[in-house]
DNA sequence: AATGAATGAGACTTCATTCAT
DNA sequence: CATGAATGAAGTCTCATTCAT
């Protein structure tokens, strides 16, 4: 009898349609991560997938469609993390400020595969829109809830000069630049590195809740 | 009398090397911004360009060497600009951290059209290489001058907490994580408020020096 | 109903990959005999197989590998010619020289087509590399054959006078240089004509063995 | 004493054409013994020439007829050999017919270079038609002299059986095949081994007059 | 549900030829 | 006479998609 392929990597030669569908969308994140973008060809990913040329035109209507599914799986997964992360913390500002930051370097999240993948769609104008569409949304409560946990501590702590909505504004452009030194120079650049740098424009901001020396033990995913 | 095609252009039909090569670069530019980098065909670059196929295979040797060259043109455009600001600047560290903005968010440099074009490259791992090997070290250098002027501002003002390598770093990324939002939602993040991101920070770690008030006024180029 | 391309070749839309293949090879054969090497094209091959564009790069891996297993194609019929024509031939040496003929210039073998190609191969510097590898130790037993068969006449006949080696060179070099003719001159130069020049060398060198009066109805195949 | 403008311009514009014309086709000869006649560009030629590009096409009217006239080149070239050899040989007709042999294998004629030349043309439909255009009449005249030297030895020497015209045609046939042998195995097969095996023909054919012991010794240009 | 042979549009590249200089 | 920038046709190859099995 004929062994299918796919066998080996655990899923039966006939699998549920979900399950085929993550498959393939994980071997679209493994190539685009190792080949770049427009390196990738249903090939590359198929091939990963230990599947038939075939398929992704069967679980998917086309390639563009099976990129942007990637993308809405990493939305979706990135915002899981962060609001699980939130939800599972205290509930000081402080705290939460720090569960935010933790999620978005989080190892399952904040790695060189998946930073990869998220520059190669911000590189492509098609799913630059399609980023858009899918996480308007999203970035704006994300900057909401930070924004409003910088109001609570500036209130607590009688930070008078300190604009919250800048202030978010600028962390979530931090967080996103740190990602990017974290891929472009990899061998330099640590997740910790990136932490502390998170963590000092905390300082900065509020010297007396954040200080200094507490500040490099505060994160717990490292 | 026949027209010649380039005329239209504005350079005539045989025109010097240096020339033709500039101005595939700049189609080059036009078509990755417009359409993405893996929709930027020769086609598209010398469509654009108003030549004729065979060219840029003439000009440079293939399509990842003109890619390549296109990368090197606006990293020099982009260390030129800072150098220049710089050099043109007032010598106090307070006007020379603020140079270095204006330079970063210049309309030159930054622009739509060029920011689009640095994250295609961002995206592709070969032109990250590519990136590393033209620009670690003016990326370093900009590193160690953003250091020393924030080490000349800690101690006239005497902010003994500040790090200035981790506010060095901080900037850097915050400035690429404004690029980026910038890209993302060109519609509702501007220039001026990437702009005041920055100086918050500065406010921020040094409020006796940048102090809120005169911020938003301080950048030339908005 | 749609009628698809390969069904007038006779093979269904679908085939198994050898029949792919040697249709396609058989296209080249046809193809470079008609136009010659260098106007040989894919599309020539292609058209000529009324199979599509890329299915020359789906079944063999480039141009170059179409021509490699096409020249390996035309070495493997030669050498099942000539093989099998000794196993089927009586056991005198006399007999197996003149099948040795008989196999070289049988129409399957030699006809205008494939001498065209054999040729278009000779004289490209790549394939004379690949008939080199191919063909080096096939040539190399032919030629110890024929010096064997010689061997086995000169002593039977007291041909104390002839050098079997030089007689299995000259006999070779002869076929080559007949081919050569009959691919020059068509019109003029018959394979009737090409036997008797054969026949004639053999008569020469062993007069006794093949006299001049048997020597044009000793070969089957004209 | 001093030219004429006239006739000087004159005669050097003509020679320098002449001059121009003759080191392209060299160029060509070096080009197609390189690298074969599929990838000898005009390119390769010029370049060799040390020319500009578009030079050929100035001088010649196309890649086509610089191959045409490269051909004929070669063709006279040959034709001139075998003349000059045979006018400078003795009377008798074993002199004359060594002579051939001499001027067939002449390093000038018979080198690796110009063999791998010939058996391009050879190779290309276009060129054989060419071939026959400008040869026939050269390869007719060969026959016929060679004809004609047989038929004197075999007056003179009684060779009742030897049939000229298939002694003639067996003799070009078997120069054509050793050069093609020398093609194919430069480093197995030497000029020395194929002037050898044109003797052994003879040594066949004419015992008396071209007795074994001296043949390898008869011949010049070794 | 899955396979993989086949298609054909379109990409990159080469190169003979033209022509302004 | 000669150069070499420019053109554009044509070639090889890739690859998303289709579809018989």
């Amino acid at each position: 009898m004929k062994m299918s392929k796919a066998n080996a990597a655990g899923a039966g030669r006939i699998a549920s349609k979900g399950i085929r569908r993550r498959q393939l969308i994980e071997a679209t994140i493994d190539s685009v991560a190792d080949r770049s973008f427009s390196k990738t060809t249903l090939a590359t990913v198929t091939k990963g997938a230990n599947l038939s040329h075939g398929i992704v035109n069967y679980h998917f209507k086309s390639k563009e469609l099976l990129f942007a599914e990637t993308l809405g799986f990493l939305a979706n997964e990135h915002r899981d993390q962060w609001q699980k992360t939130l939800d599972k913390s205290g509930t000081s500002a402080q705290e939460r400020l720090l569960a935010l930051i933790d999620a978005d370097f989080h190892p399952n999240i904040c790695n060189r595969k998946k930073i990869a993948v998220w520059f190669a769609f911000y590189g492509e104008a098609t799913y630059r829109s399609a980023y858009r569409d899918k996480c308007r949304e999203i970035d704006a409560l994300r900057l909401k809830e930070t924004e409003g946990l910088c109001q609570s501590i500036k209130e607590e702590g009688g930070y008078d000069q300190v604009d919250p909505r800048m202030f978010a504004i600028g962390l979530e452009a931090l967080i996103d630049g740190l990602w990017l030194n974290m891929l472009l120079y990899p061998k330099t650049f640590s997740r910790n590195a990136a932490i502390e740098a998170c963590l000092s424009y905390f300082a900065a901001t509020f010297p007396r809740h954040f200080p200094i020396s507490t500040a490099s033990s505060a994160c717990r995913s490292k």
